[in-house]
DNA sequence: TAAATCTATATGTCATTTACATATAAATGA
DNA sequence: TCATTTATATGTAAATGACATATAGATTTA
């Protein structure tokens, strides 16, 4: 219980970690999902922006991204297509499906279920503390 | 993406899955606690009444309960006594403790952060629908 | 111009977690 | 007596997670 694994930016304490914990790589699909609703991106890009994006879980590690990356294409929530290096190296950029698309709608109803249910919690430990 | 592994109740699709999926081991921490705050209690009553709180997390395999119990009281949030068997075979009955209660409110602080971040991704994800 | 660094996409791998099977044992019911 | 229920565990194979490493073109800097 309270394994330090994982712990690892540094100060992190107990409460923060609490905060962040989740399942690292289910929850990489909804937000690689959302940023691709942004627009076409290359890993790299993705990698990047997901650990600033509002959401509790973890940022996840580059080679899980990737790894993620793959399999959502896969299942056909998303297609990519090579772009060559204008500038830098080779990007392999990605575009959301519609079939992405409702898997998203999917992931945000499914989030309004978890408020709730975590909101239910909440109340009953509250309601102890009183 | 989309595993099956660990749907074990037949006929949950992908959006049960969602709600519930969740890191199993370490979300039996505060619904452990949040049982102890009614009162003193066994492991077998606890894998009991454990699936029924509402909580966006899977109902945990009870030897996980076993397990997160023996870690619990390592870490000093709950002790244990033995109940001889008036009734059925010897119970191990276990108690929460001040510590305890203080990391259950530790744990209630981050499910409302949880609760915040949750909701501000699914803020953003709906601002693109509209 | 050579070396270092940055961008970019991966693969390798080992420890932890998870899921499920199995072990043990007392009591209880058929 | 034999199966079932209550009760507490341990064993283990597979999935996941964390971090290290590989590869390679482009860009900066010494």
């Amino acid at each position: 219980m309270a394994s330090n694994r994982g712990k690892t930016e540094s100060g992190m304490g107990d409460y923060e970690w609490f905060v962040r914990e989740g399942p690292r790589k289910r929850f990489i699909e909804p937000r690689v999902l959302y940023l691709l609703t942004l627009g076409p991106a290359h890993g790299y890009r993705i990698i990047d922006a997901i650990g600033n994006l509002p959401f509790p879980g973890p940022k996840p590690d580059s080679a899980a991204v990737y790894r993620a990356l793959r399999e959502l294409e896969q299942s056909g929530f998303i297609r990519s297509r090579w772009e060559g290096g204008e500038k830098g190296p080779a990007k392999r950029v990605y575009t959301i499906t519609p079939a992405g698309r409702k898997r998203l709608s999917l992931w945000v109803d499914s989030f309004k279920e978890r408020v709730k249910l975590l909101e239910a919690f909440i109340r009953l430990c509250e309601k102890r503390k009183t």
